[in-house]
DNA sequence: TTACAACTTCGAGTGCACTCGAAGTCAAGG
DNA sequence: CCTTGACTTCGAGTGCACTCGAAGTTGTAA
């Protein structure tokens, strides 16, 4: 079974994925992405993995992982299986902090809430202001 | 009742807040904070409303609202009550976008979750690798 | 009186994560 | 043959949100 068929262009994938041509590159200059296969003409060609590769990295990013951290993961996972506990390691890091920025923008959202409503309150029953 | 003290230096407000002093002056600077009162030497002397009001300012920022953002915000505060639809608006979006935030990372932390424990099994269980 | 710390303003510098522009290659279409 | 357009590399530029350093003033303590 073959699951790296090599199909796609750079112009495609950002089609795909929604980052730009330039990010993909740069995600490759800076080693977030192995270096693509190319078509004989030089021009990248990405395939399936790839791709799934590339929306995993996008969701470390929405959870706030940094450049730098990624860059580690990416070195890690480069590594094979011997890197399986670090990488375990990271992403449970990871998930703790993203639990508690769940909780924070929680608790913010209630805040926000709470003013809407307030303030909704004395627009319909005007004159008065405070917190 | 007088809610409006003036008693703290930046230097306590920064212990306070978390902000550095050079973030307080910063934003006083772009407008986010009013012209804080001085002593007669011209230091900055904080109120207690002060403080509210940088704290609230540092909970919009913990939700993802830009500098700009709450330059606006800030500005329509200033206006008084006639501000407040606007304000109410402001709030409403923002409470909308924390709202989608939170789903999004709730989605990311599944998939964490998920990978931690797949590769877990792998690390007692060893000798397999994929996604 | 002299040292020191905390404050002041102002403009410049930093780090991050892109984002872009220049200059070149190559293949297909008219 | 010539144009068009998608690709290539490389280094430089951008925008955001701080962050810092220099140079000066003031108030207290030894």
């Amino acid at each position: 079974m073959n699951t790296s068929a090599h199909n796609l262009t750079i112009q495609q994938v950002a089609e795909a994925t929604g980052l730009s041509v330039h990010t993909l590159r740069y995600y490759e200059r800076i080693g977030l992405i192995h270096p693509i296969d190319r078509a004989q003409n030089s021009h990248r060609r990405y395939s399936q993995d790839d791709i799934g590769w590339i929306e995993f990295l996008m969701k470390l990013r929405a959870t706030g992982m940094s450049i730098q951290d990624m860059q580690i993961y990416a070195h890690l996972q480069r590594q094979g299986d011997c890197s399986l506990p670090e990488r375990v390691a990271m992403l449970t890091q990871l998930e703790a902090e993203v639990e508690a920025h769940i909780r924070e923008l929680q608790e913010h959202q209630k805040l926000l809430r709470h003013k809407i409503k307030y303030y909704g309150s004395l627009l319909t029953a005007p004159e008065r202001e405070a917190s």
